[in-house]
DNA sequence: AGAAACCCTGTAGTCGCTACAGAGTCAAGC
DNA sequence: GCTTGACTCTGTAGCGACTACAGGGTTTCT
């Protein structure tokens, strides 16, 4: 299988397939007579684990220490586990962020129902309001 | 004012504030004689309005537009309300697709509750799953 | 006077790609 | 046989928003 297949086959950019294997997350593959990357059925595996694992948004640093999990398979997983529970941290997180950030821009959002001059602009207001570090009603509620 | 007074009172790194100005978000300050940026008030609270524009997750580029806007008073607003729509359908989108990702994480780290041989693991049981193209806990429904 | 803390410029690193530039290879159509 | 187009190769640079030096000069405190 050429890299253009592969790629195809997993949804992945062919750019992409390369920056792995130059990060060490893909095995080297052979090549053809003419130089072309030659892959195979582990290839393939390999490769839609990591997408499995970058949909769940894991670094590639981290993915890297699950594929050496992967390759020995009679090691101890307690570290498996340390590394998920550190992903849903990071992750309900940025949630929360997000989640007070969706509500700050819906308030702000509301100073300006109609266009008007930059200078009666309630957003611009709320926005430079901070500036002379007064309370904004973007950020008032923590 | 030195750039150190500066990024203290608005709770920026050093670095931060000269890379804003290198990016032509702050305007260059004076220099003492020796060669010292010397920033004003002006300057505090244009930190001050990048600062909270960045705590609503804009990316530098929409400030740059802000920061026109609030320079130009008598121009119309038109421009903010859009500027600000985007930001809170770029933050709703990403928050989705967070709330997706928690709930896999979650069905995900339940496949392995106490520490045992990688062989038997859950959690890499089902990441490779993914890798043999069959449907997997944490990313079944959709 | 000497050390610590500040300031300067410029460059390189982070993360996970993405987008070239400039070249070689291959299959199909005319 | 020759061109066109699609594929592949290597290597490097760019994105965004910083962060972290290296290698110097200046100021401030003791």
């Amino acid at each position: 299988m050429r890299i253009g297949e592969l790629a195809e086959s997993t949804g992945v950019d062919v750019e992409t397939v390369r920056f792995y294997e130059k990060s060490g997350l893909l095995p080297l593959p052979s090549r053809e007579a003419n130089g072309y990357r030659s892959y195979g059925k582990t290839h393939l595996e390999r490769l839609a684990f990591i997408r499995h694992c970058r949909a769940l948004d894991m670094p590639l640093a981290d993915i890297t220490r699950l594929l050496n999990f992967v390759d020995q398979p009679a090691s101890d997983c307690g570290d498996i586990n340390v590394l998920v529970d550190e992903q849903i941290v990071r992750v309900k997180a940025r949630l929360k962020s997000m989640r007070a950030l969706e509500k700050q821009l819906t308030v702000l959002r509301r100073q300006c129902g109609e266009p008007h001059s930059t200078q009666e602009c309630g957003i611009l207001h709320e926005l430079v309001s901070a500036a002379h570090g007064e309370a904004c009603a973007c950020h008032a509620g923590h």
